[in-house]
DNA sequence: CAGCGTAACTGAAGCGCTTCAGTTCTCGCT
DNA sequence: AGCGAGAACTGAAGCGCTTCAGTTACGCTG
């Protein structure tokens, strides 16, 4: 005994197949009573409503928006950007009555091509991936809408973008305004090749990821208003938004000599790793160093000291892109890139320069 | 001009629909030249391979896992513990061959009943829903195979559950081995109905949330061996496992008069928030007071004191869950509930009880 | 009362794919 | 030469639903 269809339930209830579609669908298409005995019918013949595969075949629709990230899930969320995102995206999504496809990646270069192609879907957003995913490409060869939120840039993409740049210069001139003059950069990998260590200029050339270059470029455009150029800037590059990976280049930075005295770190999470490291090496924050993240997570404010940070909107990040996504579906064109402003949050981690 | 189909690749190459389907799925099926023919000429035609909703269709096969939670992806993704089962889910099942369908949930009360009819999805995993959460019903209705994490307990489910009882007795051993008697509870919510503050024996008769009442048990249970009595336990209901919660509680809970010098909380993050009440009201960690946490998730090691904690193996647990779930889908009967045990991991939040 | 608009319902053509029972062809073996 | 086995490929029947162009019947208008 099979499961019932929508036939079965017709054929019971002594209607056509369209009748009883209608009923779900288009309740106006019929009169109130019967459309009442239909469902009944269908509820006692256990009867879920019609099958949604099925549904999405005929409609042309598979009422889904993917949605990629470059890492594992567990080491995606350490980075509480991410949950937030994500959050307001689903939001956006479901309430225009789609779920959401989860395509965690698989070691840091993103889903798998293979995952892009079977999947059911109708869109995909794309956070943050490097530029040679092959997930991109199947996305490509499947023609289907994208959303790229951060990087990186493909054609025929809408994007959704913070002003990496402008937030990044932000973080440098608050610290040069504070009178520091040695600074360092603590910052993600530019390339997806989970390199953990100093920058190399080489490295900086032929680097993958935009958000990572682009904030550097922005810290150093910054800075540059002292006349301070990038060979006077170490910069560690640490292959995730992780406190712990924070915590290790934050040592190494600390350790050179002469040490600085601000750090310029790419997320509040490499931040916090930093404020731990000055801890446990006896480095009054913000006496001695001071810190500057990029985010403001909750956390930026929860800890002690608080973090001195760049703000970005990331409830509305997710917005948009979710509005992005249910637009591509209409068939809209991508449109200008939609850049989430920034803004430099002063709190207890930065104090002016030691003298 | 239509995007093309296996029709238009079958006839561009002058083959059957059926060859070219085993180009793709049966390899075995025919010469590999023709394979060869066959791709290249999609290639050409920008077939990106069948289309998944079509193959569902045919196949009977949703290729997909639905995951449902309590709460929006925000406050969800803030309990650690989530990342990491939902990240060992993702890699038992991606590794199936499956998509995962996130649902999150609507105002505490899990995802829509709509959400889960128009999913699809061939299995759900439920996270932690209230016993009387719409969702289910609707996972009942579409006769849906499900595998429960958690809670709560539906007939016919899967279940992956952990040993609740038993590690919060143990949490409650030790705070009686190392001397204290003024003990109290730091616990979720009773019910999906946002209640914050303490909890009544009312709540306690009527909970929804069998880990919160579990837990409850397992605390009293070994309390009892030093004949402490529920009326002696003063426990503060958080709706939800966030350090914020669990910091408004212990305020409250710090505030009682005698003070309880050790407080069990139901979670890492409530313990964290604990230990930063106590830091604000100027009590010792662990010096005056002792905070246990449960799951031991990263954060526990990673703060100052350390976290003395139930652990519990979350990965495995997520593991367990997708192991399940692809085995329902095999059709194999849901079998006994599968218990990840406990264990005390001790660390620097507790210490024998002050004179 | 003819004419017409509308509400209520139906028939049938897809949506794009898989799969199974054939059919044909080739080749090795006796 | 005859036979059988296997390889290679095909035809057609679904999978369960939506949708659109009709068809019927009915009440209303002039």
């Amino acid at each position: 005994m099979r499961r019932p269809t929508l036939d079965t339930v017709a054929r019971q209830v002594g209607v056509s197949r369209a009748t009883v579609s209608n009923a779900y669908n288009r309740p106006d298409q019929l009169s109130a009573r019967l459309r009442e005995r239909i469902i009944e019918t269908a509820k006692q013949l256990g009867y879920a409503g019609p099958d949604p595969v099925a549904r999405s075949l005929a409609t042309q629709r598979a009422g889904s928006v993917a949605f990629m990230l470059c890492d594992g899930l567990s080491s995606a969320f350490s980075d509480p950007a991410l949950s937030i995102v994500l959050d307001a995206l689903a939001a956006t999504v479901d309430s225009g009555d789609r779920a959401l496809l989860l395509l965690p990646g698989v070691s840091e270069g993103g889903p798998r091509a293979q995952s892009v192609i079977r999947a059911q879907t109708d869109v995909v957003v794309a956070y943050s991936l490097p530029d040679d995913a092959p997930a991109l490409r199947a996305v490509r060869e499947r023609a289907l809408p994208l959303v790229v939120v951060d990087q990186p840039i493909v054609p025929g993409s809408a994007i959704v973008r913070v002003d990496d740049f402008g937030g990044a210069r932000l973080a440098a001139r608050h610290v040069l305004d504070l009178g520091h003059r040695r600074v360092a950069v603590l910052g993600f990998g530019l390339s997806a090749d989970g390199h953990r260590g100093p920058a190399t200029p080489e490295r900086v050339e032929k680097a993958h990821f935009r958000v990572t270059l682009d904030r550097y470029a922005g810290y150093l455009d910054g800075l540059a208003e002292q006349g301070i150029v990038a060979g006077e800037v170490p910069f560690w590059e640490a292959p995730g938004s992780v406190r712990e990976l924070g915590r290790e280049g934050a040592r190494w930075l600390f350790g050179l000599r002469p040490r600085p005295t601000a750090v310029l770190c790419m997320s509040d999470e490499l931040a916090l790793g930093a404020v731990r490291a000055a801890d446990e090496l006896g480095l009054a924050v913000p006496g001695e160093v001071s810190i500057v993240g990029f985010d403001d997570t909750p956390a930026a404010s929860w800890g002690v000291p608080s973090l001195t940070t760049v703000r970005q909107d990331l409830v509305e990040k997710g917005r948009q892109a979710g509005a992005l996504a249910l637009r591509m579906l209409d068939g809209a064109r991508p449109g200008r890139p939609v850049t989430i402003g920034v803004k430099l949050q002063v709190r207890g981690s930065t104090a002016p320069a030691p003298a």
